[in-house]
DNA sequence: TTGTAGGCGTTATCAA
DNA sequence: TTGATAACGCCTACAA
């Protein structure tokens, strides 16, 4: 691999100036710089990265920690990520953290071993106080899905309250009056703000909330399966039942088949995020929109901007949800 | 932060002391071992692994590029590498080509411009001579479903043909004698295998390929949809549909829903690589099971074994697909 | 506008 | 078993 030295000399010039040539930045002469880039163009000269980074203590990688690389949710936001890195010069590093705090916290401690730059992290397990004290070190990093007062402006949001209003509010509108819900983990935030929003629709009917045909579940498919078994054999009727995430919905679904339930017509469902395969099931399933890539996208505008001074479109960190209407609920 | 020389200042040591117990190798006495060690828990030390890479010439990252970043596809291979990898200490960099040659390459030069030691790469669009170019160059590689026989060692491959065979054999003992195919783009090499398999079953039971039935898709669920839409306004009837991959496998039954088909007793359907979501469409996809995560896992073991020289499980480069029968075809 | 020289934090090769 | 010391390839004051 030919090096800064060898064009130096081919071209007749320093060191220094082939460096400045290559980040043309500094004050070059037009005929130098022609001089320089011929003699690179002929030795077919490459930059070392690492030598660069070394030198310049910016090693131009960001770390991106997600709870899986697998399912339909993470895909669109590595994609936006990526997608805007590249254009910039900037790789990603990538870290899977499975929802596990230690595992979480390896990840993060072996992106920052790994010289980046800037972090992006999609974590559920760690606690707030992990995170404010990583704020103190010296990687920069911005949370998606996750709120944190002390962090708040590096926090990138989904209303997730609207996001449960606009999903019960619609099945309020299509006349149903007993609505079975399955939760995420209340202990998460976005569960949380979902079944608050949920609430508040209901409350906007003069309806009450009835725990009776609330189950808490875990995000995963299995718990919708078993969700609507257990509600299903509890004796509050329901004709409509509203699961916190698409994937539950659809664990749901198939247990309504397993109970002889007709989709839609004996039980409507509604899902929530939006991911793709929500097309696919049958009856196609109504939800609401996570727009998980723009916020990928926006994650790694707020690197380019605070990490690297880049200029970038206008930052914001709260994205709003849309309803999704398909065919997953019938009108009562 | 602190550095190796601030490390054997502490200790009373020299710089190559402290770097030896780094990397735990070469003889150093238990006594110095100890004030080392002790030095460095003192001062927090960590070291930088860019000044490693500079100076060891190895960066202890991997490249990988994928076509997408989202999908179903890559996700579970994308998981077993990063797995893989992370247990080792090599981290891995993820860049998508999205199928374009010119992305690709970008792709390819970029990884490579970011010094990594190996990559690994699931290619579609570049051509056999660039990658036999590629192969003489420094940076070793290996390819994921992607057959070139000079470089017959580093391919990392499914038995497609075999797997076409098992798709049309099941079809075929459940009694069908006409079946339609949409196959993938025939200038792709796993389209051709996936067909010509779907022949050699037909050909056992003494049936003819009608070229009439056959459509040529593009892997992507609208040309699925498409395809359906095609061979049912031709005369040619027909009781199944081989897909040549699950994607279009959905398409055609959203289309054979507007078409008024009963599902599977109308028509039967069979799909291709068993990506996640074939469990949740109704009904659930019987299909052929491309082990993607355990050929992402190996493709990990060959990079361990041919760029860092670790001793790994035994490499396997040609995996077996297996039938995976669920409900979308009926008896006939 | 250009060149000189020191530094970035390691590894690795010699000697001792 | 240890310690000097020269790489590794580039950046960046500072000087010319």
């Amino acid at each position: 691999m030919a090096t800064i030295y060898e064009v130096s000399k081919l071209a007749g010039v320093s060191l220094a100036t082939v460096s400045r040539v290559m980040n043309n930045n500094a004050n070059v002469s037009d005929a130098t710089r022609k001089k320089v880039t011929a003699a690179m163009d002929e030795l077919g000269y490459r930059p070392n990265s690492i030598a660069q980074s070394l030198a310049s203590n910016c090693s131009n990688s960001v770390g991106l920690l997600v709870s899986e690389l697998q399912g339909p949710f993470y895909g669109p936001m590595m994609s936006g990520i990526e997608n805007t890195f590249r254009n910039q010069g900037k790789h990603l590093i990538i870290a899977a953290g499975h929802s596990d705090e230690e595992r979480e916290k390896q990840g993060i401690e072996f992106l920052i071993s790994r010289n980046c730059d800037g972090l992006i992290l999609h974590v559920e397990a760690v606690s707030d106080d992990y995170l404010i004290k990583l704020s103190k070190g010296r990687t920069p990093f911005v949370l998606i899905n996750r709120y944190i007062s002390e962090l708040s402006d590096r926090c990138i949001l989904l209303n997730n309250i609207k996001g449960g209003y606009l999903a019960a509010k619609h099945v309020l509108e299509q006349g149903h009056k007993n609505i079975a819900y399955i939760s995420g983990p209340l202990w998460k935030q976005d569960a949380k703000d979902r079944l608050e929003g949920h609430k508040q629709a209901l409350a906007e009917f003069n309806l009450e909330f009835d725990e009776n045909l609330l189950f808490q579940g875990d995000f995963m498919e299995a718990s919708g399966y078993e969700g609507l078994k257990v509600l299903h054999q509890q004796t509050h009727p329901f004709t409509a039942l509203i699961c916190a995430n698409d994937e539950m919905a659809v664990g749901a679904m198939a247990s309504a088949r397993d109970l002889g339930l007709t989709l839609p017509k004996q039980l409507s469902i509604m899902g929530y995020d939006n991911v793709f395969f929500t097309r696919h099931v049958y009856p196609q399933l109504t939800t609401v929109n996570y727009p998980i890539n723009e916020m990928g996208r926006m994650a790694a505008d707020w690197v380019l901007s605070h990490v690297y001074q880049k200029q970038t479109p206008p930052l914001q960190t709260l994205f709003e949800p849309e309803l999704v209407i398909r065919h997953s609920i019938s009108r009562q």
